[in-house]
DNA sequence: ATTTTTGTTCTCTTTTTGCTCTCTTTTTTG
DNA sequence: CAAAAAAGAGAGCAAAAAGAGAACAAAAAT
């Protein structure tokens, strides 16, 4: 996990620049010519720098596929601390809200994974004894599966999202609550489309003091 | 821990003015050239000394990566979105643990006030039923009165500091925990000193993951 | 089947870079 | 003015980084 050299950045931005203009994932050969380099192997020491950092993507065997990045690299999460987007409103039983206009949150490191997250707010009180309030914010870390025990962003029968606990087993899926209130629901695997897992929280306390 | 010299403030004004414009961190020779000088070992003189004062990132090993600033250097010149200091952890009953070396976090704007703002760590349960669980992290905002019903960071004999919530009469000033396993405590109003009020709180869900 | 391309691994050389040292020049200060 | 502090020039060192080029095997193309 260390740092890139400068030469490494140089290739990654350059990879970033000319995405497009690469029809097909550029092989090392070109990427030489287009860097202006003569030795294949020097370059390849420069992309496997890469791999490690996961910028880009590892080649499956010896197949031949050109260099590609990774998504991470693609969001341009390496370097400069990067706002998460917050994209909408998360309520107990109905889709979640889409807010019109996505704007970026600055949210601490130790909140995110180093996997592409979103920010999302919570509408009431189910998960109340986990410590997540109605108007605390959520980080998401974006994935379609998850462990048992973790808490979940899950779309039930393509329209309603839950922030959940969830329990999986091979005939069912619970999706259980942290009020004691509420009931723990259970589905047929196939009702449920994990959106989502929890790996942050954030509640402020401004609205309650007098600006 | 001297003053800097006025050569030593140059360059480090000349780094922060020069930070977007230089697209990778300056080496050595870069630097020299821009500043005009020509020789290496006189200007490795200076960022040594910036880096005894904790402005320019000391260099790990031998690595070669450029003259980057510390966060230190490079706060208050970035009025917009800037990190928090996180200067230590809370436990009730001790005074607050300081950090070695502080850093910044970043943190959204919603979590912090207009008022200058630090970051705490918690250590401890009794604010657990406000939804502050042992090792959240929480901002407070500087300054030292408070309204009844906030949380505060209270400072007690000048020698314990505790998050409370706080109720206060020209008497006598009561310290409540949101944990019914813990009492209430009264003080006289001498005795406790309000070192900053909550305005947010943040929990990472990271450490429970198998990362 | 044969040739070319492509990823991979080597070894060796060159360049860059942080760092130390000595000596000289300039600026500050009492 | 004289001593001290600060700044600079330049040489040299060791390690890191970057590069060249050869060789090889699997994949793709012919």
């Amino acid at each position: 996990m260390n740092a890139l050299t400068r030469r490494q950045r140089e290739i990654l931005d350059f990879l970033r620049d000319n995405q497009e203009k690469f029809p097909y994932p550029p092989t090392l050969d070109e990427l030489c010519a287009a860097l202006g380099m003569s030795s294949r192997g020097s370059l390849h020491k420069h992309i496997s720098a890469l791999i490690d950092a996961e910028l880009v993507q590892p080649f499956d065997g010896n197949k031949q596929g050109g260099i590609r990045l990774t998504d991470q690299a693609r969001r341009g999460e390496d370097a400069g601390e990067q706002g998460l987007p917050f994209v909408g409103r998360i309520a107990a039983g109905k889709p979640i809200e889409a807010i019109e206009n996505i704007h970026y949150m600055a949210v601490p490191e130790v909140l995110k994974s180093d996997k592409p997250c979103y920010v999302l707010q919570v509408k009431g009180e189910s998960m109340i004894e986990a410590g997540i309030f109605d108007g605390d914010w959520v980080v998401i870390e974006q994935r379609n599966y998850a462990q048992n025990g973790e808490i979940v962003v899950a779309l039930v029968d393509k329209s309603e999202a839950t922030l959940k606990y969830i329990e999986q087993t091979p005939d069912k899926v619970l999706l259980i609550p942290a009020n004691a209130s509420m009931v723990a629901m259970a589905y047929l695997p196939e009702q449920v489309e994990i959106q989502g897992v929890l790996v942050g929280q954030m509640r402020s306390y401004r609205s309650l003091l007098n600006k």
